[in-house]
DNA sequence: GCGCAAAGACAACATGGGTTATCAGTAGCG
DNA sequence: CGCTACTGATAACCCATGTTGTCTTTGCGC
């Protein structure tokens, strides 16, 4: 119960933004013919490895991480099943993250040059890829947004709905209630505030009729008003694409 | 001297990842064949319209920013002359900040479709924009760890040395003093920190010899001083590529 | 079932940065 | 040349969050 059930694969990712034709999903299919069961803890790449490795997510969790030298972490990514792991560094000599498995889980590996493949190969997957990619990225930048601009209480209510509706799309069965192998001091790492006030913040809000986080899940109270305190716009997970590119496409239909 | 002197185009900015091929040059021209010189203030994009149209800035400054429904104001690119602007809102169906000119400059506006084009014919040139649409993204992702993790003086060192690196790279005559048209509030709502706050800041480091920001410039006084104190990592700007990339490219050399 | 280590709750205190207000330069403009 | 609006400096005050430390609870290995 504590990670998620089922397996997601890439391509039941991918799905969501475009019709995908057959042979797009058996191109992408080769990129999965290698699971790999990984342990929690389990590190895929250290900062300063060259990627030449990406990974798709098919079950579990896992986060990226800047270690600063004075040892201080700062989470930067949170990676759900059906994720693609590695695109944001693949450009770069050597990687500047840690990730890590946050619980036990079923990776597929595979090389780099794969993606320049599928580049040249299907410009509905490069486009799919992208706007993943794209995805992550806005993630990434509402959340300094986010974070700047409200305090404590806002930033964990900001993060939980980010959560609750990322679970929702790869898996139907999230509910109000869903599980979260993240401990407190992984919330203060990804949103940069101490373990303690983390907890202080969290009692009040679960006081306050909000959210309810346990070890393994958290219970979302008051959907509304969550919505409302964060500011959150879960239209910015929006799985549209911009229609002036999908018109722009070689064979718009499944082909 | 108030706005860069010369103009810089894509291609100088591209040119620093990889040899770009007679063909690839001149694919890149493409894009800039209508150069429009546009108003300090003016506005290129606004948040909602849906993003057709790509440009690249030759000359000047612009900023993108999201602005909340309470009015806040929070700045999350800052473009240089070189830079592409609007890859990163390309697959959604409606941008999500509004991009503002801060000098008067010269843009050149380009159909998005131009890109799935460019993309479908020189895979060098793709890598070499997803290459620099990564380092815009790495530059918010470093501007939110440090942001999280340090103190205001240590912010404004950051971004500092950020704007100082960048422009180092497309402009040799940049020197230890350079021309910076952003204001106090633009700093503020570029790093989340009241404006009264930076002014304090600023005042606080010129008094221990580190810079000097006047309403045009900022001079950099301790480069060591303020490179520790930031943590900042030059390297993360690098124009190297992954060499497992550049290896798998159909031609490697200028064909 | 016991013991130990990790996670979390809670309290007391310190402080960086927000808020508000006032004043002084500065730039734009008639 | 002077009005006006904007930018920046500075001060007083306050609060959210960091810091440190202790105690409780939970989970896990033996």
């Amino acid at each position: 119960m504590a990670t998620a059930p089922q397996e997601v694969c890439v391509t039941d990712n991918l799905m969501h933004f475009l019709e995908l034709s057959e042979t797009d999903k058996r191109l992408l299919a080769t990129l999965e013919q290698t699971p790999q069961p990984v342990a929690k803890g389990q590190q895929l790449w250290k900062a300063s490895e060259r990627p030449d490795t990406l990974y798709t997510l098919r079950r579990g969790w896992a986060y990226s991480m800047h270690r600063s030298e004075s040892g201080e972490e700062q989470v930067l990514d949170i990676f759900l099943p059906g994720d693609l792991m590695g695109i944001r560094e693949l450009t770069f000599p050597a990687h500047s993250t840690d990730v890590v498995m946050l619980t036990s889980g079923v990776v597929c590996p595979f090389p780099a040059e794969r993606l320049l493949d599928i580049y040249q190969r299907s410009p509905s997957l490069t486009l799919a890829i992208h706007a993943a990619a794209a995805r992550q990225q806005v993630i990434i930048s509402k959340r300094l947004v986010n974070i700047l601009r409200h305090d404590a209480r806002a930033k964990i209510a900001h993060f939980v709905l980010e959560l609750y509706y990322r679970l929702k799309r790869v898996d139907e069965s999230v509910h109000r209630n869903f599980a979260v192998p993240l401990l407190q001091s992984d919330f203060g790492k990804l949103l940069g505030m101490t373990k303690v006030h983390v907890s202080r913040t969290l009692s009040e809000m679960e006081n306050q009729g909000l959210l309810r986080k346990t070890r393994k899940d958290i219970q979302i109270l008051d959907l509304d008003r969550l919505l409302e305190i964060s500011a959150f716009d879960p239209m910015k997970l929006t799985d549209q694409l911009n229609p002036t590119l999908t018109a722009a496409l070689p064979s718009p239909g499944p082909s």
